[in-house]
DNA sequence: TCAATAGTGTCTGTTAGACATTATGGA
DNA sequence: TCCATAATGTCTAACAGACACTATTGA
């Protein structure tokens, strides 16, 4: 499944037969190749470019057709830039707004547990980051974040966290956008590493 | 991969063949099974109980044969509590402490990646819950916990996150083991589901 | 001068962890 | 009485979010 940032909303890349429902782009392996060098051919082939970031999800068993073959679906989460996701899709694939995919019920739950897999991977991995040009300002990682989590963050928190985790390092570039004060330019150089979170935490239950 | 918790720490179930290293038990999958029954059937054929929780880790693309016909490990994680797993275990299956499982680089790989699926997984389902019986005590359940992470925990802050996420209430029996204050026994009665946690969190880049 | 955006200082509520204290039974 | 364990109250540092304010540009 490919995810994309395309005009301030997150898509995802769909096949659309001509008729019937719209599902996720799949492939069965060829010979030679591992999982995660199928799934990257995948995404080249189906959205014209590599993704920024790869990772697996789960492996889905189907219908077994006969005793001692398995058919086993593995399905792969990715982000593709916004300048690379404008290059030619294949014939019936399109990006469509994660809100509006019109995917039926097995594909829909995969959707839901790709974007909970990258929203967590979001503070463990530089997924954002590989969305970006390689230099930008804080203002647009900002916009990034809320983009791919889905939920606006608060302006004072998102800095002083990306301070504290030293993430980024300013250049001495300034951007000036349109009306306001320009923007600093900043490029990705994470230097530390934060100790894992403390103590132990009791969210939700999934009964 | 089966995890039990065994004379005070967490104990792993391997295949120890008369020569060669020891690794995790395997099935190749009848047909008509779906994914998570032939992981539990498993489960039950080397240790003798079926797991009180179980979770899907990651499908491993192994060496292809040939064109067409892709061969795919997935792996499994659960647990079994301890009076289950004192049961006829497989043989030539035993149970090991996960500190000296002696596996080989790749089965190696997987016990830790099943340990930190495990130990995020803690905070969302029941996981220590099912490795005790329906009454305990809240210093037992601390222990599971600290077992099952590896590491120990503040008392008073174990018992403010568990009223804070109202996973237990009291029964009015008490429990008296050797020397101090009896202590009042539990059971597990999930009420409410904690919000979300706020903000964003930029912890460990894996690069 | 006004509007819009960048960037920062301060305050407050929450919470994890440290520490201390009380409670209660067995040896 | 002493000791071990349960259970809880209080303090503090860290931190997220709210709010307000300054800075700097284009219209």
């Amino acid at each position: 499944m490919l995810l994309a940032p395309r005009e301030g909303a997150l898509h995802v890349l769909v096949d659309k037969p001509l008729r019937g429902s719209a599902h996720l782009p799949w492939v069965s392996p060829r010979g030679g190749e591992t999982l995660p060098t199928s799934a990257r051919l995948l995404a080249r082939r189906t959205a014209g470019a590599e993704p920024g970031w790869m990772e697996q999800l789960q492996a889905f068993g189907d219908q077994l057709k006969h005793p001692g073959s398995a058919s086993v679906s593995v399905a792969y989460v990715g982000v593709i830039s916004a300048p690379a996701a404008d290059g030619r899709t294949a014939r019936g694939a399109a990006w469509v707004p994660v809100a509006h995919a019109g995917l039926a019920g097995r594909h829909a739950a995969i959707l839901e547990s790709a974007l909970d897999t990258m929203r967590v991977r979001l503070d463990h991995a530089p997924v954002a980051f590989k969305l970006l040009p390689p230099t930008f300002t804080l203002s647009e990682l900002q916009r990034m974040y809320e983009l791919l989590l889905g939920w606006t963050l608060h302006k004072a928190s998102f800095r002083r966290s990306l301070q504290a985790a030293y993430l980024v390092e300013p250049t001495d570039e300034w951007r000036s956008e349109g009306r306001g004060r320009p923007a600093q330019l900043y490029r990705f150089a994470p230097r530390k590493r934060r100790q894992s979170r403390r103590g132990v935490r009791f969210d939700v239950l999934g009964h």
